[in-house]
DNA sequence: CACCCTGGGTGCGTTAGCGTACGCAAGGCC
DNA sequence: GGCCTTGCGTACGCTAACGCACCCAGGGTG
């Protein structure tokens, strides 16, 4: 079903007054993002913003060993390409399709003829970029002091507030690079979700049966990085 | 000794043309910053924005249990407050002073008065919070992936980088919470570097003997940092 | 001088997560 | 229907880091 997305469906998008969003709309160029597409690898210049609709996006560190570690995940409510407004062009970091979707995507210069119009559009980034920066700053230190099973909680909690039904497609080998653990670490704690009722799960395929729960047995990062997220944008009703 | 500082000392302040200087240093206030001070706590509204000239200041999350974590560190390559521009005005995090000096503060809306003139300031504001990006990101990757050895070497050299001499004022402890480790670990840790004659300390006064080795006892987050911060704002020669 | 607080050293049992290896079943493909 | 790839389960030894407990020395204070 290559299904009838909009520009509207992200949230930033949908955020801007009318006036901008006829200027800019024409622009966007609508793609398609295939799991596991590469948006741009570390130390790219960046051509395009890329404004998802209903795929996931992550932003993970590589290392020199080939380990990986996601520093966020963007969805709906963000963009993919920051860097190129706050002037750097690049990031040591590369952008990873996580859960197959549309996205819409911007020349970066279009974006930045708009934000020298005037402000609006502008702050609007900022006060998302900011939220990233929690985001960030809050894997930090979920990845210092927080066990595999609190992790994997907080990861499908940020994964599903960026999806629509209670459904997510990726492997236990994908959780596991997102989160820089071994494959059998993440086998681990899903099974025990699994036989708590919180989660089902087989092939690739999971389902949340008790977010409730979810949220619970989550460490207090979902938690901040949610609240924080809904206090910079507030518009955003139903994304962490 | 009260020290003669400028606010040339701070690398972005420095970096101003003239004309935007002479608007913006009547209105910067000279202030103390002792060891332990704190800056803000997380949440709260920020009202000025601070430059250091020859002081450190570390951004920690604390979480619910009291335990700690570094987010970033910032000296006189730098400054902070980014909230109060990037629109957010609070982070859910606590800026400490880690090692003692002077800073160089604003009000916040003398800030954004002069961003609404014409964009320079803004720009490399932005630039600035970049590469603060980059330092939480790898903060992330470091802390899943390197080993409280290679991490004290990270965090010595981002350190002694914001720093004068070759010496730094800080107690294992201190570092621990930095790091978010035990004490033990720390000690363990600099015992192996003292061992190396790496580096010599002796109650909370650490001297860097070869720093060479230790840039290479590091892992490579430090490298990439340094890199990304160098390629972001060049006009920095001796900061990372 | 005696005191004591702070900073650092050491040891020990415990545990979370790692690397490795192998096994097994579901489901697509010929 | 048989095959093989992909996704997941499990087991075992290993190590880094943890929590705890205790000790010792430097250096300032009364």
């Amino acid at each position: 079903m290559p299904a009838a997305t909009s520009p509207l469906q992200n949230h930033l998008l949908a955020a801007l007054n009318p006036e901008v969003q006829q200027r800019l709309f024409p622009h966007l160029e609508r793609v398609e993002l295939p799991l596991g597409q590469v948006l741009y690898e570390s130390g790219d210049a960046l051509r395009h913003v890329y404004f998802p609709a209903d795929s996931i996006v992550s932003l993970l560190y590589v290392m020199e060993s080939g380990a990986s570690a996601e520093i966020a995940v963007v969805g709906n409510e963000g963009l993919i390409g920051v860097s190129l407004f706050m002037g750097g062009e690049s990031t040591p970091s590369r952008a990873l399709v996580q859960s197959a979707g549309y996205a819409y995507r911007l020349l970066g210069q279009r974006l930045k003829d708009e934000f020298n119009r005037h402000g609006e559009l502008l702050l609007l980034m900022l006060r998302y970029t900011q939220s990233l920066i929690t985001q960030m700053a809050q894997t930090a230190v979920c990845n210092r002091h927080h066990s595999v099973d609190q992790q994997l909680c907080r990861w499908l909690l940020l994964s599903l507030d960026r999806l629509a039904g209670n459904q997510l497609v990726m492997t236990q080998e994908l959780i596991a690079n997102m989160l820089g653990v071994r494959r059998e670490g993440v086998t681990d704690a899903a099974g025990k979700l699994q036989k708590l009722g919180v989660i089902e799960y087989s092939r690739g395929q999971i389902t949340v049966l008790d977010r409730h729960r979810l949220e619970k047995l989550s460490c207090e990062c979902y938690a901040v990085i949610k609240k924080e997220t809904d206090r910079l944008l507030p518009y955003l009703t139903t994304v962490a």
